[in-house]
DNA sequence: CGGTGGCTGGGG
DNA sequence: CCCCAGCCACCG
């Protein structure tokens, strides 16, 4: 027993140290669960596979990493995580998104337009003029970023016209992210689903649909005093009115979710309890 | 399995 | 018009 403990420790020890400084860019202030960690370029995220979701993912973004290629052909396709067999499949999706009350489409945790930029250093992007395909001064070694971000880990079921699509009200706190982004050069986003106690919508195979989600979107104003907005979002429903209306503080997240957010930052009640308001 | 191309829809 | 969030059929 005590070596299954010690073996689990090592091994969560060694994933996590296989890329710390990922970690330490995209994750703000420390891990807020850490069963089963992934680190990609672009994000990390937790994954829960009892629910085939992830608990939280986490990313950086600055102007950079917006510099896509076009969302179409091979950077578009939904991939397999080769790292997972307990991930959602395509198959769990097929004619969901044709039900008028289910209409769940694919929805992204870390989104696509995060998958950008020069990563490597090497001064190259992968698609300087959004052609969508790879050319002379384009830089391969960035494919894989983008490839990461369309993998099914990083997918959960989401209401296409109520939720996900253009209108819906994740869709809208994205462009706050790109806003926020813009306006503070760069930002740290969590982002994730909330299941409560209770029974779920099950698609395919055992995928959990979540009732909520949640999104915090952090800045820094100094170093030692982070900015955010922390938004609650219920999951089936058209009329969002809005967003700000979503603002909660992240004790509430946490209360709803479980998660410890920035367990290395000596944050007082009034950043953990504030709500936060737009502009 | 990966890649191509055409489609829906809201908002600026 | 473009952008962003998605969908599907079809082909090698």
């Amino acid at each position: 027993m005590k070596t299954t403990v010690a073996f689990l420790a090592l091994t969560l020890l060694i994933r996590a140290s296989a890329s710390p400084e990922l970690i330490e860019e995209h994750v703000f202030g420390g891990l807020p669960s850490e069963d089963d960690l992934m680190v990609r370029t672009a994000y990390v995220l937790d994954y829960d596979a009892d629910r085939k979701a992830p608990r939280w993912v986490a990313y950086h973004l600055n102007a950079n990493y917006r510099q896509t290629p076009k969302r179409t052909g091979k950077w578009s396709s939904y991939r397999n995580d080769p790292d997972r067999t307990d991930e959602p499949r395509e198959a769990d999706y097929r004619g969901v998104f044709q039900d008028e009350i289910r209409n769940y489409a694919r929805g992204h945790l870390a989104p696509f337009m995060i998958s950008g930029g020069d990563r490597d250093g090497d001064g190259k992007i992968l698609d300087a003029d959004k052609d969508g395909i790879v050319e002379a001064g384009d830089d391969p070694d960035e494919a894989d970023t983008v490839k990461q971000v369309n993998f099914h880990s990083n997918l959960t079921p989401q209401h296409h016209h109520a939720f996900n699509g253009s209108g819906g009200v994740w869709f809208e706190i994205e462009e706050r992210v790109r806003e926020l982004q813009e306006e503070h050069g760069e930002v740290w986003v969590f982002a994730g689903p909330v299941f409560g106690p209770g029974n779920y919508d099950i698609i395919g195979n055992d995928v959990h649909v979540a009732p909520m989600f949640f999104q915090i979107i952090i800045w820094e104003t100094n170093a030692n005093e982070p900015d955010m907005e922390a938004y609650l979002m219920p999951h089936h429903q058209r009329d969002h009115g809005s967003i700000a209306e979503h603002l909660v503080s992240v004790r509430h997240i946490e209360a709803m979710t479980g998660l410890n957010f920035f367990p290395d930052l000596a944050l007082g009640d009034a950043e953990r309890m504030s709500t936060y308001s737009e502009n």
